[in-house]
DNA sequence: AACTGAAACAACCGCACAAAG
DNA sequence: CCTTTGTGCGGTTGTTTCAGT
């Protein structure tokens, strides 16, 4: 045959791929990439698979908006070590190099704005007589800024305290990839054992947890991961685990799966 | 109700580095 | 050593969502 030159999917990855994702990244741990993604049979690139997961899959990751506490870390640290953000990141659990790059990019944007604003009013103000002191921005203090910040941006009050994360806004506005399907209102459901959940349920539920156990509050799992052998194969050498796939299936619900590749990647 | 602009989020790209052969 | 391959990082761009008009 002729070697069918395998394209490679771009764009915004689907729940069918995240959950093979998971399933296969459990089996064969989070370093392999390339591996990981012949095998499971995505037409994916290595590379795309693991940001996929580190950005995210991962279990650890703490999703929502950045907490004041977490914006003022941030600011912080970018003035100390500039734009590393992976370094930074690693200050931050739970939170990504690219949720904290977004995070200042949006940051910066707004800054600036100010500052436009700022030096126009400073020239009009001081074309008139004087007085008006600006006195918002600078920052420094507490993230949001004054103006405009969007949606719950724990602000618009200036000082939102920690009950500022209370939020509504917790998915970040992301649909979390789940084996759910939509209710009527379009919302994301799971079913966990025999209740329906909401994709709001959940991370409400969680961000309750953090709230009062801070040291539970590392790992959130997507709830991909209900559907997922728990005590893995991280630690698994090759072999072993070829073994015990054999044996494993990955969760399929009523989402049809494609026979999975790496049967005829270890076989054959 | 429709439109527009901004913010937030997700993903890709290119480069650099490290480990393996 | 040199080459190849895989991984990680930072920058950038595309898409979606929401608020204001």
């Amino acid at each position: 045959m002729k070697m069918e030159k395998e394209e490679v999917r771009k764009g915004p990855w689907i729940e069918q791929e995240d959950v093979q994702l998971v399933f296969y990244v459990n089996l064969f741990g989070d370093r392999r990439w390339d591996f990981v993604a012949k095998v499971s049979g995505l037409k994916r690139t290595g590379k795309s698979c693991r940001l996929r997961w580190v950005n995210y899959l991962h279990p650890d990751l703490k999703r929502g908006k950045m907490t004041p506490n977490e914006e003022r870390l941030v600011v912080e640290l970018q003035s100390k070590w500039g734009n590393r953000w992976s370094k930074i990141a690693q200050k931050l659990p739970g939170r990504t190099d690219n949720e904290i790059k977004n995070y200042w990019r949006t940051h910066m944007r707004k800054k600036a704005q100010e500052r436009k604003k700022m030096m126009k009013n400073k020239k009009v103000s001081s074309s008139q007589s004087s007085s008006s002191t600006t006195s918002s921005s600078s920052f420094s203090n507490s993230s949001s800024t004054p103006n405009s910040p969007r949606l719950g941006d724990s602000a618009s009050a200036p000082a939102p305290g920690i009950e500022g994360e209370r939020s509504f806004y917790d998915t970040g506005g992301v649909e979390l990839p789940t084996l759910g399907e939509k209710n009527k209102t379009g919302d994301l459901e799971v079913e966990v054992g025999n209740k329906v959940y909401s994709m709001d349920d959940l991370w409400k539920e969680f961000e309750f947890s953090e709230e009062n156990c801070p040291l539970t509050s590392q790992t959130v799992a997507s709830p991909i991961w209900d559907y997922c052998p728990t005590d893995s194969l991280w630690c698994m050498s090759e072999e072993e685990s070829k073994m015990l796939m054999m044996q494993q299936q990955p969760p399929v619900g009523d989402h049809h799966f494609q026979p999975f590749p790496f049967y005829n990647y270890m076989i054959g």
